[in-house]
DNA sequence: TAATCGATAAATACAGTATATCGCCATGAG
DNA sequence: CTCATGGCGATATACTGTATTTATCGATTA
């Protein structure tokens, strides 16, 4: 017998604590989406029985505001540009990268509010950006109007990034992509500014789609801020 | 013995059909939210064994998304302006009133893509209304654009109000709202342009800030249409 | 050193979930 | 009258989040 066959020992797990947990249901989330995320299977994955959880969060909503406040510290970039309006903007387009990386994301942007360390200093970051180019209300409406923007619009863009990956490959003819339901409607007749849209619309790269509408809501906020 | 004291025919239960049960499924969700929602309690409520709901929806999905067209009915205005902005406008401050009735629907807002007949009815109004003001995906981008803008605003606002109506009376103050957590967090100086804000914010009423904000998006819309 | 105590982890328990499957029963046709 | 078909109910399975109880193990004290 040497010490190859000798078994090792017991190894008592590895101490649990919050970050471990997280990591782990981020993990269980990035490979099968939110509902792939179960306390037991966060357990499993860990070597620990699921009560031990209880111990480091005490409910799964819980669980999942630790795992967005956890994406935010990839959101938050490590130097801030000067301009307020540069950002809002990266601010958005990192939000929206973050999302692409960890989809699940999409259904708990918006969903509560977030006041885990790393979001309140995203959102620190953000206003001190502002600071002083008008008065705290303003300020608070553009960060709002902003940040409902790019929330709606990566929710949407993940929604129907979904529908495609769901129905088969297929673009913005939701045509043949939601099955034959729509093209019914459209075939009636009632919808002919849609049926001209679906069929005469380019599908632009969402991306780029992303940018525009942002940009849009930049501009006016600029207005508002009486920056432009 | 007289008619009154005779017992009702067996009164067989109204025959199911998607209406009914989608109304059920509603009223649930109105009353206790939509994790009050499930496929026994839908049945209990219509006298019928759970899997009655099987051969009028195919998962519980579907029933959600069933609920959320059906709410589309209450957004389509019976008479629409002439006004393309009007027409945007409308549309936003209907999907947050409905929202505000039904709470539950900020929970669902833009998760996924809306093709329901209702749905589609408040899409083909809205691009029937922007027809011709500008190339077709400049109107896309503008629909697009507003959408993401108040649903995510919407979402937003019901999320503060759940969080408020959870940790007891408190507005924008999050800081006894939200525990112990946030002031100290705040206490630490770490966020001083976050405490500034928490401090010296007036906390506007939400909707003049719902209103406010999409004003500033219509405007920016305006400028790309080509119609300030 | 022995024994007791306290905390920590594990196991079990419970109530509820979505959904699949099977068997009955009633109503229709032949 | 018989038979078949199809809707309907009950049962079954595999999970879920979470409460509660049981076991275990380390430290402290006698």
């Amino acid at each position: 017998m040497t010490v190859w066959d000798r078994p090792e020992p017991p190894t008592r797990p590895a101490p649990l604590d919050r970050e471990r947990i997280v990591a782990a249901a981020i993990a269980l989330a990035d490979e099968g989406g939110l509902e792939a995320v179960s306390l037991r299977k966060v357990a499993a994955r860990l070597d620990v029985g699921p009560m031990r959880l209880y111990g480091y969060i005490s409910t799964k909503e819980e669980l999942f505001d630790l795992m967005v406040d956890e994406v935010h510290a990839e959101i938050l970039p490590e130097e801030q540009p000067r301009d307020w309006r540069e950002v809002l903007r990266i601010r958005a387009h990192r939000t929206r990268q973050a999302t692409l990386r960890h989809e699940w994301l999409a259904d708990l942007l918006g969903g509560r509010p977030t006041l885990g360390p790393n979001a309140l200093a995203v959102t620190e970051a953000t206003l001190a950006a502002l600071d002083g180019l008008a008065d705290l209300d303003t300020v608070m409406r553009a960060v709002e109007t902003v940040g409902a923007y790019f929330t709606g619009a990566i929710r949407r863009e993940i929604a129907n990034l979904r529908a495609e990956r769901a129905t088969g490959l297929s673009k913005l003819d939701w045509q043949r992509a939601s099955g034959p339901h729509v093209t019914r409607m459209l075939a009636t007749g009632r919808f002919p500014a849609l049926a001209k849209a679906v069929h005469d619309g380019t599908d632009v790269d969402a991306e780029v789609s992303f940018a525009t509408g942002l940009d849009w809501v930049l501009d006016a906020v600029a207005v508002k801020l009486g920056c432009e």
